[in-house]
DNA sequence: GCACAACCTGACCATACGGTCAATATTTTT
DNA sequence: AAAAATATTGACCGTATGGTCAGGTTGTGC
């Protein structure tokens, strides 16, 4: 058996110099796009110089794919709430309240995955054809089999997916307008605790569980 | 009163022009977002030499505004469903066929839109504080009558409209991501109508009106 | 404490971008 | 049919971008 290695200096200090990489770029690609985003400003907001960051990640495309996949494991990590449901009202209600979380702590992550999905995929769109695709049928068929045991009524598996990921997201990516629309203020907290009882409320009740 | 002017082959041309800049554009800036959106693709795309959109539109801001504006208004008009409605399912029902008939008819539309407000609405932040401000708090307050007569379950009007929004357009912004879910194809007639259904049950027997 | 490797960075480069403009072609008006 | 107005275009320009690199600095293993 291998000992392990004490974490050197340089191992801490990588760590911390990537973080600060992909948390600036993270925040950058969601306001300004891939394509508006520059390495530069990408630089100032982590307070690196530019060219420090070619020595971290090689390409911008390259950092890009990298803040795109750390969003999609998180967002694959809130499908074990659904997983460890012993019921399909407690599933569909704790992956939901999951999501809207991850909307409410990552709102850039969410963007940059929008962001690149909605521009045909370029980068990522062999996740989509492995991962997501298996992910989506696995859970699609726990659904049909909560359908055909009478436990919930009868309603397109894939459509309810879509709907649940479309609304939660909806908070993070369209979370401007909502402020917006929220006389300019952020959600307060019970105003986060009244829309995810509000999607959970509905949707709940939409598929007879209510 | 002024007579009726002929329409010239000079005017007829400019119309025609200007749609052709304007739908190529939409596509681009689809699927290039803002930034990553080159004149010179647009020009391409349209057939045109660069040069000459800049003669129609001063500047790729102006014709981004325009852009985004047209799908705004389209969006707009899709709300006069909800109000010629005599009861709270055949409103909401209307309006969501509505939707998601915008979604399939003008995906890149509603991508620009999306992208758009993603990045904080540099461009149509006004929009959102005047037009669509009031437009929402008129829907609301009609979701709001319609409950206080018991005519459907008390819900949130806001986050109900939130719920319909994201549900509706996410057939379009999320277009890519379904179709590769879908073994790569777009979604057939019978497909778009399974949405359709799909989203409208839930969402009415969601507020009590299934 | 020394040799080596890993890390950092200012200055630089080729490219591609949005936008301009002067010259030309086309349509409308007189 | 001339003149005026409008529309079209290739060539051009300043700027900003992603990326490189040589030289210096810091940390690690012996």
């Amino acid at each position: 058996m291998t000992a392990a290695r004490p974490t050197t200096r340089r191992e801490a200090s990588r760590r911390e110099t990537e973080r600060a990489i992909l948390s600036a770029a993270e925040k950058v690609f969601a306001e300004a796009g891939f394509g508006g985003a520059t390495m530069q400003l990408i630089a100032d907001v982590s307070g690196l110089p530019k060219a420090n960051l070619h020595y971290y990640f090689p390409t911008k495309e390259a950092l890009y794919r990298r803040v795109v996949q750390d969003i999609f494991e998180i967002w694959l990590k809130a499908a074990e709430a659904f997983d460890a449901a012993e019921s399909p009202a407690q599933g569909i209600s704790a992956y939901i309240d999951a999501k809207m979380e991850i909307s409410r702590a990552r709102p850039h992550g969410s963007k940059v995955w929008a962001s690149e999905v909605m521009h045909g995929a370029p980068v990522i769109q062999d996740y989509l054809e492995t991962t997501l695709r298996d992910w989506t049928a696995g859970r699609a068929a726990v659904i049909r089999r909560w359908i055909a045991a009478g436990r919930m009524r009868p309603v397109d598996p894939e459509h309810l997916l879509y709907m649940i990921w479309a609304t939660t997201q909806h908070y993070a990516d369209f979370g401007h307008q909502i402020e917006t629309l929220n006389a300019g203020k952020p959600l307060s907290d019970a105003q986060w605790q009244a829309a995810k009882d509000s999607v959970k409320g509905i949707i709940l009740r939409g598929v007879g569980l209510g």
